[in-house]
DNA sequence: CAAAAAATACGTCAAACAGCGTATTTTTTG
DNA sequence: CAAAAAATACGCTGTTTGACGTATTTTTTG
């Protein structure tokens, strides 16, 4: 089995060791990439893939952990990424899963709960401490209406996927959508594979149901 | 120190001692009172008090755990109540923690995990499972309207072709859908046949796209 | 201009889907 | 109560879809 990747980006080198001596505990992990804030980060991604993890401190200066989080995700839509902070703050949690984080720990969180979040994360699960989780729901209850425009996600798709998707809406076929676009229908399935990919879907109806709310 | 007392509300007799036994292995918890639905449960609480925290089946005849709930938190409004159920269905969480509830797990939880959970929730933590915490963060994203928009069209399905229907939309595969509603994949294949003939239409994509304009 | 991204296209495979027939049990209704 | 409707379930067949990999051409962009 190959290990999991792991980047961290954290502008405090002291706790930055601490994290990467956690991680040292498990046989499946390997730091790959470490930076001090999100400029630092993608000077690194610029000639490094993507690690299948990012751990990321929220508070930062220069370019904070939701900026950051913000802008991997645009740039990488399935990148997994963790928010570690030392304050439970209600509100720099609903900007961090705004932002796209995949969950929310302390950062004093033992090693094994550090090292078991990743593969949560990595399982399509939502880590998160028991108090964040608390939070969450509150903000859940509370808020009636705290999402502006829906779907920030159709705007990462190109300009031909965003057609096949208005005919996915309408509820063509592969073979309609291709005969009105004039190209093949391995064409159309190819920008459905990528459409899917971006949106996190597995199907179409899938696709329709996060496209419809 | 005194034990923490544990309601169970949960129709199904083999699960709830499933559950008691999963409890059984705490020093400090104490199962004092368990009933079959939610009129059962407020029969019980007419005379005795209310437990620390009541573990509560989602899915059950008579009075639902979602209904229970709310009744429960306008009476006591600082009761505890974690949700047990079998299926992670979106929709079920957003009602649950909108009823009040304070955390949400699936019925095959450890009896570590749900042994830790009930702590937590009276540490007023939330212990959700990572699927639920996934999916409760993707509700704090996108914040859905869990409101179903009736047309004319589907006034011409009988119940069950429209609780097949709902399921349609939010994006489900046949199988999901047969698994949550306790039939065959055979017999949601037939109601959508049906589905089909009264809408008039030859796929599931058509459907969604009639239905959501 | 050179590199990167997007659009195009083909093939293969397994899973999912839709249509059709049939049939039994439950529920509703006249 | 008896008839009708709905819900349940199985089997069969052909079609469509989704997930891979690969590859060439066109467009965009730094």
């Amino acid at each position: 089995m190959t290990k999991t990747t792991v980047g961290i980006v954290e502008d405090n080198p002291l706790l930055a060791q601490n994290v990467i001596d956690k991680l040292a505990l498990s046989e499946d992990l390997k730091v790959v990439l470490q930076a001090a804030n999100g400029k630092g980060l993608f000077v690194q991604l610029q000639h490094q893939a993507l690690p299948d993890v990012i751990l990321m401190d929220i508070e930062m200066a220069e370019m904070d952990g939701i900026e950051t989080t913000r802008e991997v995700k645009r740039l990488f839509p399935l990148a997994k990424i963790l928010m570690l902070t030392v304050f439970d703050n209600e509100h720099k949690l609903f900007e961090a899963i705004q932002a796209g984080a995949s969950g929310y720990l302390l950062k004093d969180e033992k090693p094994a709960r550090l090292i078991q979040a990743i593969s949560e994360v990595l399982e399509g699960g939502a880590p998160l401490s028991p108090q964040m989780a608390a939070k969450a729901l509150n903000l859940l209850r509370q808020v009636p209406n705290p999402k502006p425009g829906a779907s920030e996600e159709e705007a990462l798709l190109t300009a031909r996927e965003k057609e096949v998707l208005e005919y996915l809406k309408l509820g063509k076929t592969v073979r309609q959508i291709a005969e009105v676009m004039f190209v093949s229908d391995k064409t159309v399935r190819k920008h459905l594979e990528h459409i899917y990919q971006k949106l996190q879907v597995k199907s179409s109806r899938e696709a329709m149901a996060k496209l419809m709310k």
